[in-house]
DNA sequence: AGATGCGTTGAGAACAGTTCTCAACCGTGA
DNA sequence: TCACGGTTGAGAACTGTTCTCAACGCATCT
């Protein structure tokens, strides 16, 4: 279980393939990568519209980023879609339920083999899979058990 | 890989939480257990419209379904939301990404082991996971080669 | 420096999917 | 038969997402 390495130099990323890095652009990058937590769209446009950023540009934006494979969409406990980064090295996301916060990790070996298994079993060609763990990070179980409560 | 054992009696699921297990509910368990690809609300809503379902109850029913654990919520290749059962017994879909056939597969032992890994590591107490792997079955392979095209 | 062109942006309209509301309905138990 | 509680369908309401289009920003060329 290494740890993925965090995704810098995003303008390498986007100036290679030749897509301008609006102020916009840094700024909701920013936003997602800056967070320790995933984010929801409504979040980031509610955060950055002070700044000017319109909510269709961070939609736009993030299905960029997605695109780019810069951002992962992943989802909380109560099914709402979220967004974290950086993926960058493919890793996987260890998901806070309550608070969101991501632990990146490493499981492609696991997988890896599931997938060699799998293919083998069905015929089916494998192109990707999607793996998300959810728990409850040490914070937030302190917080529970202090309040003695769901 | 074990295959994981296809779920009966959805019936006595129902009676012994004290859910009534009426027509509609039928209809819409029906629709999804007896699909051997994974479908979206809108399918469902749609094909049992004749019946006289309405589409709020569609929604209401896979929710309820989904609570109970019976119908998964998966997404095909352009992230079109599906679900599909039976889940039970915890079992991860492998989805063709293209006509959304889904087989499953009991892949636990890899991910458990991973689990303990990550508490291990992280602090967290893990609660669960999602797991899809996304694949082209053989008959969309063959159609697509055939075609030649993408 | 000024002109040109192309992609990006923001505001708001449009749209789609989902949830809510409420009266009618159904089945169960008395 | 009657009363009750949960379920249902139709459509309204709501929410999140996408589309439209004129204005803008930035790089290039003159």
């Amino acid at each position: 279980m290494t740890d993925p390495q965090p995704t810098h130099d995003i303008e390498a990323v986007f100036r290679e393939k030749g897509i301008p890095f609006t102020r916009q652009r840094r700024l909701i990058w920013d936003f997602f990568a800056g967070a320790d937590r995933a984010a929801t769209i409504t979040e980031a446009a509610d955060s950055l519209r002070g700044d000017g950023v319109g909510q269709a540009t961070v939609y736009r934006t993030v299905i960029l980023l997605s695109d780019l494979g810069l951002l992962a969409r992943v989802q909380d406990r109560r099914g709402e879609i979220c967004y974290t980064a950086p993926p960058i090295g493919h890793s996987h996301p260890l998901i806070c339920g309550v608070c969101r916060r991501v632990v990146r990790f490493d499981g492609d070996g696991d997988v890896k083999e599931l997938e060699a298994r799998l293919a083998a079993a069905t015929g089916f060609s494998i192109y990707g899979h999607h793996l998300e763990v959810y728990g409850i990070c040490p914070e937030c179980r302190a917080v529970k058990e202090g309040d003695r409560g769901e």
